[in-house]
DNA sequence: CAATTGTTTCAGATATTAATGAAACCACCC
DNA sequence: GGGTGGTTTCATTAATATCTGAAACAATTG
């Protein structure tokens, strides 16, 4: 039947793109809303959203605003209409973009925060232990170093690839993999 | 006190490793033990980390299991004990590699085959429809394309640097910024 | 300003997921 | 084969996260 393809295609993304999100931190809910947005292109206001994923109202109020935070979705009007509608317009690397600035902010930087802490406390400790401790306690602190080298480097190496734009990346990576290349050969 | 600065760390890092893991897909215990391994790099068998993460034989045990699975830690054994140990000696890139591979091949490479066949269906039935449907159709299949691309520009450019070693990453970054400084100076 | 339309909130219900602990299991040794 | 030390399973319980729906709230209109 005509209308099936269409319908078919867009509640299987959506499912899938829903369990997506879920194995992330993002409820199934929300991601769901999302790719109805995102897929479609087009606004929808709240009950057309409550119709096509069958939720609440509540559910669908609270998904849609913490949308608009992540800064996935946005706010819009419909002329001769009262309503708000909400839409999708970013693309796939925008919303890579988005979805990573968000996520180092809440995630990571927490994380960085607790390192250097651990890392302070055992410096000013350090004198006060013995031989044995030490060592231990220097081997924490190694361990420690090398986590922040490898988030410090996943960082430089998210922001250069983010900086440059979805246009650009496949030149990037065309670049990298010559390089890479010729590291291996080189040797470290 | 002497004690105190090496026990703190440890634990205050392991919690915090602990509800990072949980934000993403992983259990807050699974990721506790994780840490404690990795923090400390030495052997430890069921009962010590029932001891020191306080929890039951049948949790710790699952989730050691999970954590051999996904290959983060290995089962070892001490000489003149029969125990089995479990000890995490993959440092930061190792760790990032497998996590990364696990999770392509469990929730990356799904969303990808959902995607073909969406638009494979939209392909087969695309004849059959009247205008204005074959232009919704049409542009669904834009933004599944898209997304595809989007999804094989991140593979290919997160092959090259694991394939690249953790040794190297500094150099590739390095490389990958003067590129791409260069590509938006001339332009896209 | 009352009626209408639309949005947000929140206490309670539901569903999902993780943890417990006792029992079953396995392998080895004597 | 039976005892011992160790590991795994799984039904039950506990904790979390999610969703609902009705009520409160805002804004707009006639």
């Amino acid at each position: 039947m005509a209308e099936d393809a269409l319908t078919r295609t867009r509640n299987l993304f959506i499912r899938r793109w829903g369990e997506m999100g879920a194995t992330w931190g993002i409820s199934r809910t929300m991601a769901e809303i999302h790719a109805l947005l995102f897929l479609t292109g087009e606004p929808f206001c709240t009950d057309d959203i409550m119709e096509q994923l069958q939720v609440s109202r509540g559910n669908a109020s609270m998904n849609l605003r913490h949308l608009v935070n992540w800064g996935l979705i946005r706010r819009t009007h419909l002329r001769g209409d009262r309503k708000e509608y909400f839409i999708s317009d970013l693309d796939a690397w925008q919303m890579f973009e988005t979805i990573t600035r968000e996520r180092r902010r809440r995630e990571v930087e927490p994380i960085i925060e607790t390192i250097d802490r651990c890392r302070k406390d055992l410096a000013t400790e350090m004198d006060g232990l013995d031989a044995d401790k030490q060592t231990e306690a220097k081997r924490y602190d190694e361990k420690l170093e090398d986590m922040i080298e490898f988030i410090h480097a996943v960082n430089a190496l998210l922001d250069t690839v983010l900086s440059s734009g979805g246009g650009k990346i496949r030149k990037l990576t065309g670049a990298l993999m010559r390089f890479a290349a010729g590291v291996r050969q080189t040797g470290s």
